[in-house]
Parts: structure tokens; sequence; C-alpha cells
DNA sequence: TGTATCCGATACAGTGGCGTATCGAAAGGT
DNA sequence: ACCTTTCGATACGCCACTGTATCGGATACA
């Protein structure tokens, strides 16, 4: 929906046809590696600048293209951005998949009462998701041009809900696999968790400068572990 | 610090003299208006439309000025910046303690044990600290040019700081007041608190369209209560 | 190997914004 | 009311970026 990507494929750059439908119609190798390369290049910036200090030209070199290899692949610097929100938030979701199948909280026995085990592994989720600092950073921005221009609400807000819903599901999991659940609706709690990690994070970013560098996630288990504690209950009040 | 506000004032436009200290100097009244209504615009059109993406010349046009007078005024825009941090991240401040001075909070009697009346004050204060809906959208974004440009950090965080110190006070003098305290480091809670709170903002405003709408203030009582409770334990275990 | 097609490079206007220099008109003092 | 100072408007040159049209080399297929 929303244009989707929109490789809007034609004779030349003139008109980039609307990029209407397309999405998965046959794209030539060569074409799909360009704009990978020109997706990369959007990110690193737009996480170096800003996605609006970042121009089209500066993208373009960067990938070691020129304009003209842009304007083959996308129609013009929306089309793109909502490329990247769409290849990145992809990714994420499937970094949280795959933590989920290595995540060792398939060992932890049926009936362990450690909260501290859950809090250990939800940690290990959250890090999953944020592996590419450079998203996380873009990610952030493409949240505020969602709340300033209403259209670009929809899409936004949907993405990360597949996000959010994902780590909600996962959490109810694991904290029913030990016998508890959340005290508060799933939803509060993977926001307050997802916004505390995320100060986790640019903690951890700013510390790199000083003498006490730290990681988020060192910074995550000294409050995790409590915070899942105090905000779950024994479940099953009547079996 | 970090080259403060700048009013630079000199003969002309030309060269803005550099803005070292001048700070409270003498700046004519008339001056001090056409400060005002530029940072003022700025604010606007930064929330509307993204700082990156607003244009000196747009300010100057929206507050009814030309060029001229901007750069009379600051040397650039990165002054303006800071200007505009500044002046409203003290007006937070003020905010937060007029709101303190005006709560029901005085008049709660010293044993109260509702819980509630905390987390029902606690929600007032945050909502007095973002009457300013621009604000909120404007300084988002500062917090990711903080974290792209790390000479903007130590700046930011300051100005972060003093204000989210300031609720933890208030957060710690309330809940001693119900004879409780946090079982989690005060500034982990408020970070939470703030952040939940960030994400009913950002709720409310979107369900604006929709048929349901509701205010931040509505949503965060309906957890904030609950947590508040969880997070806090009885204090004195020993009189 | 020849040929049609794809796709990125290059060239070209056109636009908008920046920063400076200069000018004219308010403000403010006496 | 005059004169000085302050301060914003106007005019100029400059540069970066956009989007389109055209061109030429690579690629695939026979």
């Amino acid at each position: 929906m929303t244009t989707g990507a929109g490789v809007g494929d034609n004779q030349g750059v003139g008109t980039p046809v609307e990029d209407t439908f397309a999405e998965a119609i046959a794209t030539s190798p060569r074409r799909a590696r360009t704009r990978e390369r020109l997706l990369d290049a959007a990110l690193t910036l737009f996480a170096e600048v800003g996605v609006d200090a970042t121009s089209i030209e500066a993208i373009c070199e960067r990938a070691g293209f020129t304009r003209g290899a842009f304007y083959s692949n996308f129609s013009d610097r929306s089309a793109l951005i909502d490329a990247l929100a769409a290849r990145e938030q992809g990714r994420a979701i499937s970094e949280l998949r795959d933590a989920i199948e290595a995540s060792p909280w398939n060992d932890v026995p049926e009936g362990t009462d450690d909260v501290g085990a859950v809090a250990s592994v939800a940690t290990q989720l959250l890090d999953a998701l944020t592996i590419d600092r450079r998203w996380a950073l873009v990610n952030g921005e493409m949240r505020l041009m969602a709340l300033r221009d209403r259209s670009l609400a929809p899409a936004h807000e949907a993405r990360e809900n597949l996000l959010l819903d994902a780590i909600a599901d996962e959490i109810r999991r694991l904290t029913a696999c030990l016998g508890r659940r959340l005290a508060i609706p799933d939803r509060t709690f993977v926001r307050l968790l997802w916004a505390g990690f995320q100060a986790d994070l640019e903690a951890a970013d700013r510390s790199l400068g000083t003498d006490h560098p730290t990681t988020a996630v060192e910074l995550a288990t000294s409050w995790i572990p409590e915070v899942v504690t105090r905000l779950t209950v024994p479940a099953e009040p009547s079996p």
C-alpha cells in the first residue's frame, strides 16, 4: 500500500511511470543491486546527517552512482524513503524472529520461577532489534515525520505495530512460561520496555566518549528484571 | 555556555560580531520583540515541517520580516536554534514549577495511602510540561540532532537533565508524602514515565482524526496508577 | 557475433536559499 | 526639532540541488 517501493522501470529516465503496483515485477539482478546500494547509502547518510539534510546527489555519490541511476530507480525522494522504511522494518522483524529462534528460552523448564531469566531473554531480544544503530536513528526521525505529516502516519504506525506486537507476543509467551502474567496491558508494558531501552541505547552511545563506556544491555539489565518482577503477577488465579 | 543566545548586535548586518558573551547586555525593547517573533515563527515552522526543512527565509516571512532582520539578530541558523532551545526549555521548567505550586498535592494529608492520588498529580505535572505541542515535537528532533552531532550532545543533555531531575524530585516528594518510595532508581522511573507519557501524547494526537478522540491524560491515567503502585514500596522499613 | 533492450552517465535549465553590502527609516536622546 | 544610533529592508552574487532529456556502454538473447 501507499505507493509501495516503486521500481517504475521504463525506457530511460524521463517518466519513471507511476510506480503504482509493480512491486514484485521482474527486476533484473543488476537493477536490484543498484537499488540496494542506493538504499544502503541513504540509510548511512540519513543516520549521519538526517533525512532532510541529505541530498539525493549525496546518496548517489556515496553509492558510487550519479543522479541518473537514482531517477531511473525511484520516482523521487519520498519513494526512496518508503522503500527504505519497508526494507529496514522487514529486516528488523526477521532479526527478531531469528533471535526468538536462537533464544535460550526454549530450554527454560516449564516451571522456572526465575524472573531474571525472562528479563535477560527480553533484553537480548531488544538488543537483537537494534543491531543496526543507523536504523534506530532514522526510524526515530520517521516517527517525527509521521507526527508532522499525518498522511505518513498510517504506514508508519502499521510498521511499528508489527514490531511491537511481535515483541508483545514474545513477552507474553515468556512470562506465561514462568507461570506469570503481566499486570498491565501487554502493549503498555512493551511500550515502556521499548522506550526505556531506547534511552539505554542513547546513554550507551553517549558514554562511548567518556571513561565509563557501557553497553545498552548492561544498562538495561540493571532495571529490567526489577520492572518485570514488579509488573507481573502469578497467573491462573483459578486453574 | 555553548555560544548562548548570541544577540551579537552591531552596525548593520555585515558581521554580526561573534556572539561570544553579550547575553544580558542591553537589548533594546524593539530588538527583543523582533527576536521573540522570529523565535515564535521558527518554533511553529520547525514543528510543522521540521528543523532542516525550514528555511531562514520562511521563518522571516512568517514573522513578518525579511532576512535582513534575521541576520541582524542571529549570526546563523544554529544560533537561532540554540536560542530557541534555551527559551523553550526555560519555559518548560517554569511551567513545571508553576504546576507544582498550583498542584493539589500540598493539600494531601501526610498519611494518605491513596497511590492513585499521587499518580493523578504526576499525570497533571507531565501534562503541564506539554502544553505546547510544538516544543514536544521540536525537542524530539533536537534529541536526534544531539545523537548525530556529538558536539550538540552536552548542551542538549544538560537541558533535558534539568527537566528530568525536576520531575524526579517532585515524584520523590510525592511518594514520600505517602510513606512510600520507589523500588527502582528515580531516574529510571522518570524515564519510563516520561517515555510512556510521550507515547500517550502521540497516540492522543493520532486519535484526533478518528472517531475515538482521547487525550493524553486519559490514556496516561489508565496505566500510571498501576505502575506507580507496583514500582513503589512502603518506606521506612525500620522507623 | 549481431542486435535489441536495459540502465546508468552526462548535459541542461530552472529554482531556492544563503550570506554580504548597502541603504533608508524608525527610535531615542538632548 | 535635530542629530545620532539602531535596526530592518533591499539588492547582489553565489552555490547546491532538483528534475528531465538525451546519449552511450553494458547485458541478454538469438
